[in-house]
RNA sequence: GGGUGUUUAGCUCAGUUGGUUCAGAGCGCUACUUUGACAGAGUAGAGGUCACUGGUUCGAGCCCAGUAAUACCCACCA
């Protein structure tokens, strides 16, 4: 059947994942071949596609495809993250404007539900949109961080860190979202510069009428919750006030001036309102003073009561009536701008709280040390290894994890507490009120009682039992904690609970630690230098061999892509448009690990541009006519000779990349290796004129050449490599090009790769002077080769003399022993040519050309003498620096004297 | 404040252990080609003081020090 001149992705694509997981090519069970694994980054259950995860599933299928080929069983676990505050944002969302219900209204278990309902509606979209690319994974392991064995991991897991003292309860000052109402971890707030405004508010000094301590504030919103005032004990300009208190400006409330190192006098005023239960270093200089604790704000960031003033109003909205009211009391002296470091959630944007609570952590000092070790003595190989640093800079000061969230979607922590009531604990008397984040003063009036951490209820009330000596508890005195974990907290544990880890052994001790790991470095802190701890925790044992960090995809104007700049490309379209492969050729081309990179459509354009070459090669020599009494032409036995060299080496130069994970370098390598060698020197050296016939080897070989390559560039573009493998000949069921053998190195001649090289440049000489006279390819020319030296008549160009000929486009050749005239000549290696030509050549460019080479040709040659003469490169250079030196002077002095001879000759 | 990268052609980037004619590739650009697999193509060409300064070395794009630009990461400064 006719083939079209175009290659038509859409064709393929469908059609080809269809047979393949038809075929069973992608499940992988334990077997006695070596393993290759890998799991999947998880993307939000949520998630669209977008350009990273194409960019980092686009690697993990070619390095899972290729180790397939390579006759490992090769095991790709996709799945998907709940992603606790980005889904239950979602479905909030949904609810209020879908179901006109509101999160308040509905109790935890209807809330749940609809979570789940909606998961099961959107979610996993980006699973399919997945096999839209290619990716290979074994989707019979599917897996979802929630789902029933990789929750019962993540109870086990907390109960067995809270039983080894790994994991506590403590009051801290958090970061809160009040959007999400919840704490975050530090690894969620993103610090950025903003435009800020610092207040300078006077407060009123008692006893001393009319005078004034002014200073500086960015949050005139919390000026309720001042407890004190502090200055630096040396500045001068307040040693006076010692003693002395001040009056909280608006509220009136009485205040002390403490002294104290922190206060940096040159910020500001050097005077500083002290606000403990919004501030961190507030709140440390608070402990230090005994001050006063007063949380002026609600979960939601809008003030409370004990603001006393704009209750209910939002935190931004208060700052402006503070500011109009501080106006109009005379007591805002000025405003200054400035830049300030606003730290947002990673999730809603809101600007984050610090705010005092009561929150679960995992104690990580306990846990770095192996996990540093492994990535520092390259157990763990990072790549690029820059990020080693990064990640030990993060170990060695590591602080501990909050773990716990405010949230309903996600694994609810397996704790019980004693419902309200006076209770003695091990001892201890402890009343409980259940209001557990209240503070009053400068005390905690109680944290909800002791936890009692059990995977069930029943259990948690044996241990309640026990510590309380109380046997008639029941059920019902016990309450399970409110929240849930971070969502990291289950992802931590995905190599080992993608494989059943923690219920048994099986596969686990099959596929673990796998064998790499593909994602950006952005989450480094957030997910792999945790998974790097969880491995030692409980399998002791490193999670994965190497971590390959992608860069970040960027718009070509180096900008960050996101929704709102509208600069991410649509992904489904791009592959409608250009097909998965050319995609992913135009992801992979621009993308060496680490750094970041600049996405253009344009890449993709050249990646169907590729496709479309590859296409119309199958074309051709699918097209070609065999007949057994054709003999096998010299030039075309040369072609699979020298070509047959030339892959061989190209086949070895991808090995090495891709073990290196050079991925970009390897597919370039194919790229223009099938482009120039195969379809511009190989396919035209062999193709009969004329689309005569030829001999039957000839096809069969260059068939096999073809189905190689097809192989080689499979991983990299699955689909229309599996549509050529199977277009170029006919294929017996199971022969597909997917379970194809991976090439591998192979030894080849260096020096014959050279003398074909050697060849194509006085092909492109020819061709360039051609060009330069306007002389057409139609026209056939003579060449005549100078060659004064008998001793050194060029045997490898009379043997290919053929090839010459037909690329020359040449009547005849002809060798000479001096000087030509009324002819265009050019020095190829060391041999001049000349080519006459039914033209008058200009004497004059052709001069100035040749003085111009003979510059450069002196110059050369004395830069290598001066490096011969000196007698300290000789004495410490290597034997075969100094003969190639002496070989690059002599072939030097030979273009010289050709050239010198020309100009004599003009 | 601490740390880590980057700087090579108009653009995006390779350049591995210092030594091969090492100054490269792709895109873009220019000229020519409506050739029979492919105009989504072919052939050829032009383009760079390798950021700067100094050092090590027989020899530096590559190693060292400093400078300058730039990007990012970490950190509790109102």
């Amino acid at each position: 059947m006719e083939l079209a001149s175009r290659y038509q992705p859409a064709n393929s694509e469908d059609k080809w994942y269809a047979h393949w997981m038809e075929q069973g090519y992608f499940y992988s069970i334990p077997d006695d071949r070596e393993p290759f694994s890998i799991v999947i980054p998880p993307p939000n259950v949520t998630g669209v596609l977008h350009m990273g995860h194409i960019l980092n599933n686009t690697i993990q299928d070619v390095l899972i495809r290729k180790a397939r080929m390579e006759g490992k069983n090769a095991c790709w676990v996709p799945g998907t993250d709940h992603a606790s505050i980005a889904t239950e944002a979602k479905v909030v969302r949904w609810l209020r404007e879908e179901k006109g219900l509101k999160k308040g209204d509905l109790t935890r278990e209807e809330f749940m539900q609809y979570a789940w309902q909606w998961t099961d509606k959107y979610g996993g979209i980006i699973l399919n949109q997945l096999r839209k690319l290619g990716a290979s994974c074994d989707w019979k392991r599917t897996a979802f961080t929630m789902d029933e064995p990789r929750s019962e991991a993540v109870f086990k897991v907390f109960i067995d860190l809270y039983r080894k003292g790994k994991l506590y309860r403590d009051y801290r000052m958090v970061n809160w979202d009040p959007e999400a109402k919840t704490v975050l971890s530090n690894e969620e707030v993103i610090f950025q510069e903003e435009n800020a405004t610092l207040y300078f508010v006077n407060y009123p000094v008692i006893d001393l009428p009319g005078q004034f301590l002014t200073i500086a504030t960015q949050r005139p919103e919390t000026i309720m919750g001042d407890t004190a005032v502090a200055v630096h004990p040396d500045d001068q300009r307040y040693n006076h006030l010692a003693g002395k208190k001040v009056m909280v400006p608006m509220i009136n409330r009485e205040v002390s001036i403490i002294f104290d190192e922190y206060v940096d006098p040159a910020f500001g005023t050097g005077a500083l309102k002290v606000t403990p239960a919004h501030d961190s270093n507030d709140y440390e200089l608070g402990k230090k003073h005994g001050l006063e604790i007063i949380d002026t704000l609600n979960d939601d960031g809008t003030l409370n009561a004990a603001a006393q003033l704009f209750v209910g109003k939002d935190r931004f909205e208060a700052r402006k009536l503070v500011v109009e009211k501080l106006k109009e009391l005379n007591l805002l002296q000025k405003t200054e701008e400035y830049k300030s470091n606003i730290g947002r959630s990673e999730r809603t944007q809101a600007v984050v709280e610090p705010k005092l609570s009561l929150q679960w952590y995992v104690d990580m000092k306990k846990l770095a040390p192996p996990a540093l070790n492994a990535v520092m003595k390259d157990d763990i190989v990072f790549i690029p290894e820059k990020y080693k640093n990064v990640y030990k800079h993060w170990m060695e000061n590591i602080r501990d994890w909050c773990i716990s969230r405010q949230l309903w979607w996600g694994h609810r922590i397996p704790a019980w507490y004693l419902v309200g009531g006076r209770y003695e604990v091990s001892g201890e008397r402890v009343e409980v009120s259940g209001n557990r984040d209240k503070v009053s003063g400068n005390n905690f009036q109680d944290k909800g009682g002791p936890p009692f951490v059990a995977e069930t209820v029943e259990e948690a009330l044996e241990l309640a039992k026990s510590k309380t000596g109380n046997q008639s508890l029941s059920i019902t005195d016990l309450k399970q904690d409110e929240d849930v974990l971070d969502t990291w907290f289950s992802s931590w544990l995905w190599p080992i609970t993608v494989f059943n880890g923690f219920r048994d052994q099986k596969e686990l001790n099959y596929y673990y630690p796998t064998s790499v790991l593909v994602t950006g470095w952005d989450i480094i802190f957030l997910w792999v230098a945790r998974m790097i701890m969880s491995g030692y925790e409980w399998q002791d044992t490193l999670p994965f061999k190497t971590v390959y960090f992608t860069g970040m995809v960027k718009d070509k104007l180096r900008r960050k892509m996101s929704k709102s700049l509208g600069n991410s490309p649509d992904c489904l379209k791009l592959i409608a448009d250009f097909g998965a492969d050319a995609v992913r050729y135009g992801i992979l081309a621009s993308s060496p690990a680490g750094g970041d990179l600049l996405f253009d459509e344009k890449l993709c354009e050249n990646g169907r541009n590729f496709c479309n070459k590859i296409w119309n090669a199958t074309r051709l020599v699918k097209g070609w006519q065999t007949e057994a009494s054709q003999p096998l032409q010299p030039l075309q036995q040369f072609a699979i000779h020298s070509f047959s060299h030339k892959w061989n080496k190209c086949k070895t130069t991808i090995h090495q990349d891709i073990n290196q994970f050079r991925l970009s370098d390897a597919i370039t390598t194919l790229y223009s290796f099938v482009w120039d060698d195969f379809c511009s020197w190989y396919l035209e050296m062999v193709k009969p004129e004329a689309s005569g016939p030829m001999a039957p080897q000839l096809k069969e070989q260059s068939i096999a050449f073809f189905e190689e390559m097809l192989s080689a560039l499979h991983p990299f573009m699955p689909f229309i490599t599996e549509e050529l493998w199977h277009q170029l000949t006919e294929r017996k069921l199971n022969d597909d090009c997917i379970k194809s053998p991976y090439p591998g190195p192979v030894p080849y001649d260096e020096g014959k790769i050279k003398a074909t090289l050697a060849l194509q440049d006085i092909i492109r000489s020819i061709r360039e002077i051609r060009n330069k006279n306007g002389i057409s390819l139609k026209e056939a020319l003579e060449l005549k080769i100078y060659e004064s030296d008998e001793s050194k008549t060029l045997f490898y160009l009379q043997e290919h003399r053929d090839f010459v000929v037909k690329f020359g486009n040449l009547v005849s050749i002809e060798w000479v022993t001096s000087e030509v005239t009324q002819a265009a000549s050019f020095i190829s290696g060391t041999t001049k040519y000349f080519l006459v030509l039914n033209k008058k050549i200009d004497a004059v460019a052709e001069k100035v050309r040749l003085e111009m080479e003979l510059a450069h040709a002196k110059k050369f040659i004395q830069s290598i003498q001066v490096k011969l003469e000196n007698e300290k490169f000789i004495q410490n250079a290597k034997p075969d620096v100094i003969e190639n030196e002496k070989k690059k002077l002599a072939d030097g002095l030979e273009r010289l004297k050709n050239l010198e001879e020309s100009l004599i000759g003009l």
